[in-house]
DNA sequence: TCGGACAATGTTAGCGACTAACATTCAGTG
DNA sequence: CACTGAATGTTAGTCGCTAACATTGTCCGA
């Protein structure tokens, strides 16, 4: 086997929970059950994730976003810089339509619980897209609402993604930032 | 005193959980503590809110904020109508600038838990209003894209009013939403 | 005014997420 | 092989929340 023993028992850690989120739903198991399913106690699944949550939220392009925004002209309008940073940060990310991904996401929207988490989540990002749009001029408020306007689209294409298996990610999210700038009527 | 008996402990639940929520914070004020500051129990807290957060968040303006969308032609792009339809709801509820609110969204902004059940309770409302504009044939992205970004700029109006002693709460949903519809640069 | 009925509260017991303090086993290194 | 530090186990406890059953308060009609 490949890795530390802390690795090893990680990545088992998070098959199992998996694996038991999706039969039973993520509030039916229990965090004594996914430790079980992976020989290991409640304590060692809690030094390995913060929060029962957590071992199904791992979001690595989260900082790409912010980074991606606050690389625009900073003479944009807030919500079209917003809708345009994220539109490069999503196409400069190949790959990341992975069937791992779309599980986990199905997992997030079968469960209040997890899309409430999930929304905390979004928040840090949001806070971090705001602050560049703020920093570069824009009104406060103006940040907030478009770098928050910005993250629901991303969210609502994961979404429509994860639930139509003939959809595009790519294609998802444009039709969601579309909807930001589409000024007719 | 007026009222019944039930109203009267449930009147005073509610001042004794923002009294204690405003000294201690929210995270830091025990179920039991609110119960005893009120002469009762834990039991009973329960039996008058569903959890302790639900005793910050009575939320009575939601349903109007769908229907007034929902009374919007619907010829108007989805999120156009969803800008306007809110904006006619705020302009409706004259008197919701009250001192309790503002003490309500204080709180809320001060707790992390207390944010994210709020976007739990926003989240209820956001699928009301998708559900109206993708009925009247808005494209469902675009319908629950745009019923996103509404109520988040609604969200982030509040906050800052809370936040902004010399600010009217007209004044900052109005900078919100504006944000929305702004297309130049 | 009294007594009964029903609403409002109390008691006890328990589950599940999470934490802290301390003991134990395992893995790699000298 | 022994020794050390990392990884895990044990135990016990807190807090939010629920369920089953007992008790009290309140109000209304006799």
């Amino acid at each position: 086997m490949t890795g530390s023993r802390h690795e090893r028992t990680h990545a088992r850690l998070i098959d199992c929970a998996l694996d038991l989120f999706e039969s039973r739903g993520f509030e039916q198991t229990t965090v004594a059950q996914i430790a079980a399913a992976a020989g290991v106690t409640q304590m060692t699944f809690f030094r390995h994730f913060p929060s029962k949550e957590l071992a199904v939220l791992a979001d690595p392009y989260d900082p790409v976003i912010a980074d991606a925004v606050g690389a625009r002209p900073s003479e944009e309008v807030a919500l079209v810089r917003a809708v345009r940073g994220v539109r490069q940060a999503a196409a400069g990310l190949s790959q990341f339509e992975s069937e791992l991904l779309r599980r986990r996401v199905r997992i997030i929207a079968d469960s209040p619980m997890l899309r409430a988490s999930s929304r905390s989540l979004n928040a840090r990002t949001e806070a971090r897209i705001a602050d560049r749009l703020i920093a570069d001029g824009a009104d406060p408020l103006a940040g907030r609402v478009a770098a928050a306007a910005v993250l629901a689209a991303l969210t609502a294409a994961l979404y429509e993604w994860a639930d139509d298996d003939s959809l595009r990610l790519a294609t998802a999210i444009e039709v969601a930032l579309h909807t930001l700038e589409e000024r007719d009527a």
